[in-house]
DNA sequence: GATGAATATCCCCGAAAGGGTATAATTCCA
DNA sequence: TGGAATTATACCCTTTCGGGGATATTCATC
């Protein structure tokens, strides 16, 4: 699962909306649309910004294999 | 370990010095320099260019608790 | 279909990322 | 200890990210 999938995903398991996201997260509301929308260009504070209020952060992870 | 720490281990691992990682992965050589200082703020399509290198890509991991 | 909430798309602009290059500082062998 | 290779720091410049706001568009509920 992408980055902007697991987050989406995560929002809705916490019931918020992205409005919500970005004020908890304390991101821009069009940063949280981007990311969602899988923008590849994102800066990695403020992915880690969102993240954090999941209990997470960015790593390093094996790439998928299709 | 930090993103920073593995890249640069990566790095080692595969006797590349800073310039040939640049090279090889399409990145300028002061953005490599500032990946492996820890620099927060980078763009996460750079990263994952170099990251393909090896064989992984940035993905939400678990938040270390130290 | 109507109403309102949530999400997507577009604009402008300041701040900063990233490239290149030049110059220190550091490391590492011979 | 000297010198080459590697890494770190500083500067300027162009590109663009990200914020805010305004405007569609989609979606849900009645």
């Amino acid at each position: 699962m992408s980055i902007s999938e697991h987050i989406k995903s995560k929002r809705k398991t916490y019931g918020l909306t992205q409005t919500e996201l970005a004020e908890r997260s304390g991101v821009g509301l069009r940063f949280v649309r981007e990311m969602e929308q899988g923008k590849s260009t994102l800066r990695m504070d403020k992915v880690n910004q969102v993240l954090a209020l999941f209990g997470e952060e960015l790593g390093a992870v094996k790439s998928e294999v299709l």
